[in-house]
RNA sequence: GCCGCCAUAGCUCAGUUGGUUAGAGCGCUAGAUUGUGGAUCUAGAGGUCCCCCGUUCGAGCCGGGGUGGUGGUACCA
């Protein structure tokens, strides 16, 4: 007996029921019709692609990143599970270039995996949805994949004023880093070290940054984390445009034109940033894509607009503190991912949307989409007896209920009634069927017992007046003619 | 990776200064009711007290090491 093998759960994976599938489902369809209605079109890739057409990794060690599920195929060489959507779209985008239309306008969803530490609502497998433009290098295309976030939004019911796409770009970020002097090659470490603190900025605050930007900061845990060593004057510099954003988009690009704009890469990116301004404007969504230069994102691909959808209700928590749900999803250009694969440069753009984040987001909002309670169970039919004939009988119930498009089962265990019921219950099912001898040989002939579940239920709590009590128990279990069973049963269903 | 905290039934936990057959609530399976489900009562199943080593006449309890979980931090394409 000591050799069972325990059932466990890898950490950071999970079961997935029927209420958050259905729940998840709805969001998907939500997003799809969003996407759908901008022009772009269905795509799938696998969940396994070689490991170097993920990124930059290196294949000739045990492991080759320890972020990334990774195996060898047969033939030796590296795959790994993909850990976004992004790099798959660059590889599947250049491999099928000829065929495909240019720009090329493609929404996809699904499974993505990291190897990293799971956290509460860090899952190591989970869903992202993606829409990208690739092959196009105009602004537009980024002003339209914010507009559409925006709303995707509000198509799954997200208020307006209740989110936010803020928008920045990173040429913004790398015309401050060259002012602050941490140009070239041999500054590349610090550079990202001072774009990791610029996005703790919402983690740690002002002050947290300004020691991630100094000498360093120390946690609560003890832990100490080294700084980039600049001095005062560049920590306000960079402080600088973390605090850039002004009252609208328009003063937001003014400042950013006077202050920021003095490398000419800083001016490419401001210009950008207006750009997007304008045509966000004439569409009619400056109340909700805000330009905000203290955006961040990941480090590695984007080379101009950044985006991130951020939630910006909170909502109260069990232990009463407000939580923040933060950010959904996000994007940006990568003008130089599939690059990689032709050589050419390819302007892309693209936007990525993390469902489980959202469908928590959605539940703690108690938003509609979800579906107000778990779906319903199958129409139960109970086994009274079980000789050969009996058996035979409850089976033909069940396939006529099936036949008329209702969906049920037979109960196939072996225990009795009560825990039929029982069962019937567990499966949130709104009605059982049952034929027991006592139906079999009513006086009129064979009837069948139709049992609403849900009113049954109400009638078990009691508490009401003689006359509602016996028209409940009325309308709680009846019987039928065998030949009225689907009409009846679609009646019961009707109420719930 | 680094720092802290924790580990007893499926879950939440109790367990005396170290003492013999390790408990509760919930849940689970059933019975009470040849045929009526969220209630009630009754019974049953379910344990390597995370693992190893040590201290001791004796360890769930004390010490050391390991493993796992968890919180913070780092990394997060």
């Amino acid at each position: 007996m000591t050799d069972l093998t325990r059932p466990r759960l890898p950490r950071g994976l999970a079961d997935r029921g029927p209420a958050d599938l259905a729940a998840t489902d709805r969001i998907m369809r939500s997003i799809r019709a969003t996407y759908e209605r901008y022009g772009f079109e269905a795509v799938e890739t696998p969940l396994i692609e070689y490991t170097d057409a993920l990124g930059k990794f290196l294949p000739d060690q045990d492991r080759p990143n320890a972020g990334v599920f990774s195996f060898k195929d047969d033939d030796d060489q590296w795959l790994s599970l993909r850990y976004d959507l992004t790099a798959p779209l660059a590889r599947s985008f250049a491999e099928r270039f000829d065929s495909l239309p240019k720009p090329y306008r493609s929404y996809r969803a699904g499974p993505v995996f990291r190897n990293e530490k799971p956290g509460p609502g860090r899952f190591r497998q989970f869903i992202q949805f993606d829409a990208d433009t690739v092959g196009s290098k105009s602004i537009a295309a980024d002003a339209e994949i914010c507009m559409m976030a925006a709303d995707a939004l509000e198509d799954l019911g997200i208020a307006r004023g209740d989110y936010v796409i803020r928008v920045n770009d990173r040429k913004v970020l790398d015309g401050v880093l060259e002012s602050a002097g941490l140009s070239g090659e041999a500054n590349a470490g610090r550079r990202l070290t001072v774009l990791r603190a610029m996005d703790k900025f919402d983690k740690f605050g002002t002050e947290g940054v300004r020691l991630l930007l100094g000498r360093g900061r120390r946690d609560e845990s003890g832990d100490f984390t080294k700084g980039a060593e600049l001095g005062e004057a560049e920590i306000d510099r960079v402080m600088g445009v973390l605090d850039a954003k002004a009252g609208d988009n328009a003063a937001t690009c003014d400042r950013l034109d006077a202050e920021f704009a003095s490398t000419p890469r800083g001016a490419e990116g401001a210009g950008e940033l207006r750009e997007i301004a304008a045509l966000v404007a004439a569409a009619g969504y400056a109340d909700r894509v805000v330009i905000d230069p203290s955006v961040v994102r990941g480090l590695e691909y984007y080379t101009g607009p950044v985006f991130e959808a951020e939630l910006t209700f909170t909502v109260t928590g069990e232990d009463g503190q407000p939580i923040r749900f933060g950010s959904v999803g996000g994007g940006g250009r990568y003008d130089g991912l599939v690059a990689r694969f032709r050589g050419e440069p390819v302007p892309a753009t693209g936007f990525s949307v993390g469902v489980s984040r959202l469908a928590a987001a959605l539940r703690a909002i108690g938003s509609p989409i979800l579906g107000a309670e778990r779906p319903r169970g199958p129409v139960v039919v109970l086994v009274m007896d079980r000789g050969p004939e009996d058996m035979a009988r409850v089976m033909r119930l069940v396939a006529t209920l099936r036949t008329g498009g209702i969906a049920a089962e037979l109960y196939l265990g072996d225990a009795g009634m009560n825990a039929q019921l029982k069962y019937a219950d567990r499966r949130h099912s709104a009605c059982a069927v049952i034929q027991g001898s006592n139906e079999r040989d009513a006086a009129g002939g064979p009837v069948v017992m139709i049992r609403d579940l849900v009113l049954g239920a109400e009638l078990a709590k009691g508490s009401k007046d003689r006359a509602d009590y016996l028209e409940l128990r009325q309308k709680a279990q009846f019987p039928v003619p065998e030949a009225g069973l689907v009409d009846a049963v679609r009646e019961v269903l009707a109420r719930h």
